[in-house]
DNA sequence: CAGTGGTCTAGACCACACT
DNA sequence: GTGTGGTCTAGACCACTGC
């Protein structure tokens, strides 16, 4: 394989000096497949749930050793974006199953034994499509006034209705989004959106600060407009650090936490 | 080198089946090398900023081969302890560097162009020597009673101050620390307890809510009690997960906010 | 130039899951 | 048993740093 080509029909790399003029540029083997992998993730080649080819086949593939397939896969699984079982295969990582639900949600009961961990109660307030507002085009890298839909619900927790979210999502990608098909799934909505819509979440990134509500949300959360609260601002992206998703949020934190781990 | 023993004067990993009885408690070679590293990093056998052995070196010492080292220094580089540097060598991690400074500090300014993302000025208000209250005692794994110190500070940014925080530290690792010694000390604070008192953080756990500021709050922060601002409570850690800190700080989020990446 | 970490290969064997 | 990922080794060569 050659050096800064996206792809080749056989392995020179032992054969060409990889690095004649090149230097500047330089991507190791292993990065290239990364790439290639994530070209097939990100085209629906294999879907979430799904086992990609195992090392050996994807070695023959690509035409490298299986170590270097090994490293390109043990990265993107160190991403979240693939999952490796031992002796069943590597699969591609999806929000549906148990162990990862949730991921993106951070807001922990402060008692854990007296207070649910689990899902919340989600009460959709209403599916809007729209024509996106500068400011949520300009976030969601779309030209302004292009279609968006604008989700508003509010999730409870032990029947305390803890958060209220709005949250934005482009027109094209979620043709045919409704509150009654947001009501009907019962599953996280990131898993709804993986199998209904063919997108996955990859990666966020939350602003946080503490404000006090507005009246409506006062209203929707019933706390009076003297309650601090918690603002998370998430930004959401697919494959290739697409934005997908803009997600404003004001959390009730007087019987929970946002707990982040600092690494 | 045999499975599950703290360590081993040769390598039976290829001689003996590593595996009969013992199936439970299986750990890999290279974990048993990241943890006898990590008891050298605790010890102090090499310290911060200092390069370690060569990959060569400590696979000679280990008796395992260059591969198994390299496995065992990845992961040890991955959780920022060590420091790969091509070339040069791998080190221990430091909080002096300017690359890693303010790694826990996550409020970043609203706009980077027009607010200083630099240090802050700190106004350390006094540090004092106590009997650590039960709470205190309780989170620091100390007995109560036993000697904690007290760090108060304001940290300002562009003239506005900004962060106010109570810092806990055990009385026994500390010895010695003044308000005098923190005001000296240009440095990251964390840069000082690695040099000073050679304790290295190593992680953290922050546990954010929205809150309304008391009365002392408001003096220093000069903010007006109606003023919600964002509590950071942060346990933070030095090598195996021994808690070395509780801090409890208000951050102002009206111009800058808590940035946090999800992956 | 020598020494360090970084990449790549080839082959062996182990642990785990399914059949 | 077969096939998967997981560990370990040995050796080659590349890229970067500093003498």
């Amino acid at each position: 394989m050659t050096v800064n080509t996206t792809l080749l029909p056989e392995n020179t790399a032992t054969l060409a000096p990889p690095n004649a003029a090149v230097s500047a540029s330089f991507s190791p083997l292993y990065q290239q497949i990364k790439a290639l992998v994530l070209q097939s993730l990100q085209a629906g080649e294999w879907k979430p749930g799904d086992p990609i080819p195992s090392e050996f086949e994807l070695a023959a593939r690509y035409k490298v050793s299986q170590g270097t397939v090994r490293k390109a896969v043990d990265e993107l699984a160190k991403e979240h974006l693939l999952v490796r079982r031992q002796g069943k295969g590597t699969f591609v990582a999806t929000h549906a199953e148990q162990q990862v639900q949730f991921r993106f949600l951070k807001l922990k009961p402060d008692n854990p034994q007296s207070d649910s961990q689990g899902p919340a109660d989600r009460q959709i307030i209403d599916c809007k499509r729209l024509r996106a507002p500068p400011a949520v085009a300009q976030v969601l890298g779309l030209r302004s006034g292009e279609a968006v839909f604008q989700v508003r619900r509010v999730l409870s927790f032990d029947k305390v209705p803890t958060i209220f979210e709005d949250i934005w999502l482009p027109g094209a990608a979620f043709k045919g989004l409704t509150a009654e098909r947001l009501r009907a799934d019962t599953r996280p909505m990131y898993a709804m959106f993986e199998s209904d819509f063919g997108i996955r979440m990859v990666r966020a990134q939350e602003r946080l600060r503490a404000v006090l509500p507005s009246a409506d949300v006062c209203e929707w959360l019933k706390v009076t407009s003297e309650t601090p609260l918690l603002k998370v601002e998430r930004m959401a992206f697919t494959y290739h650090n697409t934005p997908m998703e803009w997600r404003i949020g004001v959390y009730r934190t007087d019987n929970r936490h946002y707990l982040n781990e600092l690494n």
